[in-house]
DNA sequence: CCAGATGTAGACAGAGTTGTCTACAATACG
DNA sequence: CGTATTGTAGACAACTCTGTCTACATCTGG
């Protein structure tokens, strides 16, 4: 008995499916609220070949912060690049992700709130998340001795402002970060 | 058969220590994370009692989030105080808070990515913090026109501080918010 | 050509979850 | 004085969660 028109078009293979289920459904309600056979029937795959793929949810979930870090990144070196590259590109790419339909804040700062010491690796994920974050904040910056201090505090002002748009106040926290951005040592360097 | 010595000295009443011991919990470990028997257990009151004063543990979140509300305010502004009461004493107010050995980020903020939709009056109570802090640090600007803007933009920048703090660089987070409070608005008003 | 990887369906164990229920004791107030 | 409130101990129902297991099918590489 052929089961299902399943292995004649594996078209995209178990673990990419299961890994594109998680993230829908851990970014979209959060991971705790997400249960490991929600993740399974949505990827539509079987709970041995789920576990064949992660032996644990702890696997996946570290498994799902990775893939949105690629994903995201990706995303926003693009978006940047879009809008001009400058640190005036800075505040129309946040503005389009803040408008998604999906949007639902950082994943990271999403992850580490809510699993914190339960699983310590996820600290170590989302640390170097905001580093990389905060890489490609600096390459918008003009040269200087203080680019990478600078980037650092406009990270930190977009991480703020990412949460206050999870709060449902979007508009008024790019409108507070570019009162940040507005300073000059942001503008022209040291 | 005397019971034990519980009702002799109920020093402190069954609702506040069930609010003590959610508090505790709650923050330190998530919502989630946190069954209501092991909140029950930590209380030391029984589960008619806490059914009694909680219907259900939304209930309990919701009045944690209350009572988590007033305490920091009250810590918040006595700190600041302490600190002169101007915006430089934003600085070793926060530095305080995050080097306390409990500092877990802002419960706000890890209430509402925890619990996001599942619980949306959990995100009106955040929004409602997050107004009064932002009120607490305009206390601190200079008078001027923009001053509600201004406090706005430190309160996202604040928030920002917290997260990275969270994950563990607290130093440079206040190193970044420094750079962002230098910025002549937030010193001399408009 | 056959062995190993990958896929399928679905039952099940063991633990943890929220919330209810019975039955009884002490206190506080009108 | 006696009734409403607040407290106690602990069993229990109904559910969800993670992870394991049996038994079988198909594709792919050496």
């Amino acid at each position: 008995m052929r089961t299902a028109g399943t292995h004649s078009e594996p078209q995209v293979p178990a673990r990419e499916r299961i890994l594109l289920a998680a993230h829908a459904l851990f970014y979209g309600n959060g991971i705790r609220a997400t249960g490991i056979d929600r993740v399974i029937a949505t990827a539509g795959v079987t709970k041995v070949t789920f576990y064949r793929h992660f032996p644990s949810k702890n696997d996946l979930v570290l498994a799902f912060l990775e893939y949105r870090h690629e994903r995201w990144m990706a995303w926003f070196a693009q978006t940047l690049e879009r809008y001009g590259g400058g640190v005036n590109a800075l505040l129309p790419t946040l503005n389009e992700w803040f408008a998604a339909a999906d949007f639902r804040g950082c994943a990271f700062i999403n992850s580490v709130g809510e699993l914190g010491d339960a699983l310590p690796e996820v600290r170590e994920v989302a640390r170097r998340h905001k580093q990389d974050m905060t890489d490609a904040i600096a390459k918008l910056l003009p040269p200087s001795a203080m680019r990478e201090r600078y980037a650092r505090a406009v990270a930190v002002a977009v991480d703020g402002a990412v949460v206050h748009a999870q709060f449902g106040e979007a508009d008024a926290a790019l409108r507070a970060l570019e009162i940040i951005l507005e300073a000059s040592w942001a503008q022209k360097g040291d």
